[in-house]
DNA sequence: TCTTAATGTTACAGAAATATTACAAATTAA
DNA sequence: TTAATTTGTAATATTTCTGTAACATTAAGA
């Protein structure tokens, strides 16, 4: 799945021809013809990109667009606005008030999707920043939440270090000591076994639904994330 | 104006390279060579966002930014560390102490920008909106009003001001260290158990009707909105 | 195959962290 | 000033986490 598209435009002729070739391309779309309205279905549908009109019926673009950068689930949520030819001074107040792209009617549906991979593209790294992956294991550093294939797993403090440490450095294998000397606080003294144990513990909890086991046991040698 | 960034970094070439790079972006740049004199220099800028070399020769990365949160003009200003490949250790202090995102040199500038405008972006609403909104929870600034699915809440005033902080950045994680730091005056000396208790009052006074729980313990770590 | 060392598993008691409650002091409103 | 509200703390209750020991299983070489 690419993404979810939101499109909030009065000209019933445009949604039709830009929501039909977006599917095409593989988005899951939805769209409103006004803004109150888009406003509401859009916080339900929860996009990836929106494609906002300028002009519209009821609410202007700017009003929908700082409606939506003032609810923190959705202020980081990228717009294109689209905008009649000739409305320059829109377009600047546009991206003064948050909009990440604007594209002029009439434009062709190769320069619209053009925009809106640059979009997304570029509204990746953002999601990255404070997470470490590794196939299908997400950890997120600053809300302290693991996932395994988007289901959230609950860890312990110490099972949460462990996988942290071993995310750092995938695949590399570490010596219970090097184990101990980093994920534990310094100045304890525990059990060399006792990782033993916290293994098990994260093991059981990351290995959800029969899914692939990603600590490997090094023999002789220690563990390391696959 | 895209706004005031102001740099603190020791490598005087990263600095004439990302300084010259953001000034052709459009926005205004101040720089300084080491951490006190930064400290100084940025307080008369007053930037927007400030970009950290986390290993100074004078004070460390964290001493600067606790610095900087203490001051209660400067406690919101979006920090972006910049730390060298392996320093792994710190960047976990760094996001906890209250750091925004962390940059590993070395970077593109593309890579960097991006960053930036992504942090710019999400710190915007704090300064600027009246109203701080998450999921069915609404806190208007003005007004001193909360509301979780339109029906009002009467908070005291500690409870308004811990719950305006977790809105600011819902779902991060804030260990109660931060949350006495910004939520209450500076220079007041309170048991950190305290927090406990506020944190229990929100959940009273914000938990109606059977409503779902919105604040979320994370053990060894803190609070944060869901 | 047998032996042995290494690792896996389990259960549990204490420890640590958090939740809850009550209350007195402090602050604010009336 | 009195009454009402808000605050911080301490004491207590509850929950969750940790480390260890005891026993089970596995892998690899003799």
């Amino acid at each position: 799945m690419k993404g979810k598209i939101f499109i909030i435009e009065d000209e019933a002729s445009i949604v039709q021809l830009v929501q039909h070739n977006l599917e095409k391309e593989g988005f899951i779309v939805s769209s409103s013809l006004n803004g109150n309205e888009g406003l509401k279905e859009l916080k339900k549908f929860e996009p990836n990109l929106l494609l906002l009109d300028w002009m519209l019926p009821d609410l202007s673009g700017i009003d929908v667009c700082k409606n939506i950068r003032r609810d923190s689930n959705f202020k980081s949520l990228p717009i294109i606005m689209l905008t009649a030819k000739g409305e320059e001074e829109d377009k600047i107040k546009g991206l003064e008030s948050g909009v990440d792209d604007y594209i002029t009617k009439p434009f062709s549906f190769n320069e619209l999707h053009a925009r809106i991979k640059a979009v997304l593209r570029r509204s990746d790294p953002k999601v990255v920043a404070n997470e470490l992956i590794y196939e299908d294991l997400k950890l997120d550093r600053i809300e302290k939440r693991v996932f395994r294939s988007d289901n959230e797993i609950q860890l312990g403090p110490t099972e949460f270090r462990l996988l942290e440490f071993f995310l750092i450095n995938p695949k590399r294998v570490y010596s219970r000591d090097q184990i101990l000397e980093t994920v534990w606080p310094n100045n304890v003294n525990v059990e060399s076994r006792t990782i033993d144990v916290h293994i098990r513990r994260l093991r059981q909890s990351i290995n959800i639904e029969g899914k692939k086991e990603l600590i490997r046991t090094v023999r002789s040698s220690g563990y390391s994330l696959i």
